[in-house]
DNA sequence: TAAGACTTATTGGTCTGACAATATAATTTA
DNA sequence: TAAATTATATTGTCAGACCAATAAGTCTTA
């Protein structure tokens, strides 16, 4: 690269920015308990030497960041917290609606993911998590023999998180939670409506469940693979009435006239 | 569930994240072009009945989540940004911290998402993703010859990024991209000290680059996958010294005292 | 005429101080 | 002792002012 004699943009960072660094590296470099509460707006104000707007907006951002959460009230304060997968939902989330991902990427994705995270279950799962899979997997059958449709959808999805948890990825588990948030919104109950299709999809997730009992790794991940494109393939089908877009995205937008 | 005469507790939301939502709603729903101005603060705070120091807040929370990026001065203001994967990055950083995710966890998903990765490529890809392909590769076996170790890290990420790029799935690419952020910052130099455990990357590398040149989808998945789970066991028998911990974490922290 | 220097308007950045709303703690009272 | 009341600590919100940065406009000058 020819950069000698460049120099970078010259950096302005702003009050409440370097205070919320300051925070940030406070809250995750310290071993710091959650639920720990920071000084409050004022004394942050005089320590820092900002006003309480630029304390205030600090703070508004490491809520935004999922590291604290703030309460009114004597006592109240600005609490520190573990950050969650919510964050990683969220900004998963506004990305999916903000680069308008089509749907059919999304699930592409999670064909990608699930299967193995399904290895990783039948490796890793604890009984307990069988239980939880087993539940999910119930409900998901009772939901189908009711004809609730939304409730299915519902399950449906939560069983396959279900698996992933299981899998004690932590970081698996929040991107197929973030995904799933997606997949669940622009699911449209039509495809479901055949009790065959539900029938299917009840029998593969079977298969999978028994794989996972059996701690057979390679097994789980084949046929969580052939569950999910054949998902994929499903859908395509059903929706090749307009050959022209394959499905809807996630934006709710109108197919675009030609 | 025994909720008949239970009110939700309520809802008091403050006024900046009302405002925030509307203006998000406004950004991710309506077709905005990218870089159009909102209105200035002020102007904002009487549209909106509100503060200035509320209308503020409720940008900062915009801004952290990627929709806007503000500027100073005449013509400045707040424009409207395509949110890009850098929040998910963020995000994700802050989970893997702030959750004290092993290394180990984030090589495992890495090993996860990476193959059918691969897959995609094979069969996604362009003649201009092959290059950036072969460019990184390149790259990588000079600071191998060179044995610029740090450059040689860097290149091996890279090389990785490129690959998962020519998938052409933005969220199996916002994700590899946030994980790499943590693999980078806490790989460490002395595994790619020997000649051979470089060459034996790059020839590995090399294998799926074939594979996605001849668009053979299985062949890369497959390949993909023997590579990152060779890395990971050599890892840990590079790390077998202390057999209690297997690898360090994230944080920089000490092993535990026993 | 065109390049440079100066002026000015617009916009975000920050501060101060005040009051409102609210949740808990402390006190009083039945 | 328990319920009701009061006090207090804390965030939520507002209004207004001034500072800082930037770009458009204007003037000067070669």
């Amino acid at each position: 690269m020819d950069e000698a004699m460049n120099i970078t943009p010259v950096n302005v960072p702003k009050a409440a920015d370097v205070l919320a660094g300051m925070l940030r590296e406070k809250i995750l470099g310290g071993n710091i308990d959650e639920g720990t509460t920071l000084p409050n707006e004022r004394d942050l104000g005089t320590q820092s030497g900002l006003s309480r707007a630029s304390v205030r907006e600090a703070l508004r951002i490491l809520e935004g960041e999922g590291l604290i959460t703030t309460r009114i009230g004597r006592n109240g304060g600005s609490a520190v917290l573990r950050p969650s997968s919510a964050s990683i939902e969220r900004s998963v989330g506004i990305f999916i609606r903000g680069q308008r991902i089509r749907l059919d990427a999304v699930l592409e994705t999670r064909s990608a993911i699930e299967p193995p995270s399904a290895r990783f279950a039948a490796l890793h799962r604890t009984d307990a998590d069988l239980e939880e899979i087993e539940q999910a997997h119930t409900k998901l059958e009772h939901a189908s023999r009711s004809d609730d449709i939304p409730a299915y959808i519902r399950a449906n999805l939560d069983w396959h998180v279900q698996v992933v948890r299981a899998s004690h990825n932590e970081l698996l588990i929040a991107f197929i939670g973030a995904i799933s948030q997606s997949v669940y919104v622009s699911t449209d109950v039509e495809g479901f409506n055949l009790v065959k299709v539900r029938d299917a999809v009840i029998r593969a997730h079977r298969r999978v469940i028994d794989a996972i009992v059996a701690r057979d790794g390679d097994a789980a991940e084949r046929r969580m693979g052939r569950h999910v494109t054949a998902y994929i393939v499903d859908l395509r089908k059903a929706h090749s009435d307009d050959k022209s877009n394959l499905m809807g995205n996630l934006n709710g937008d109108k197919p675009k006239e030609t």
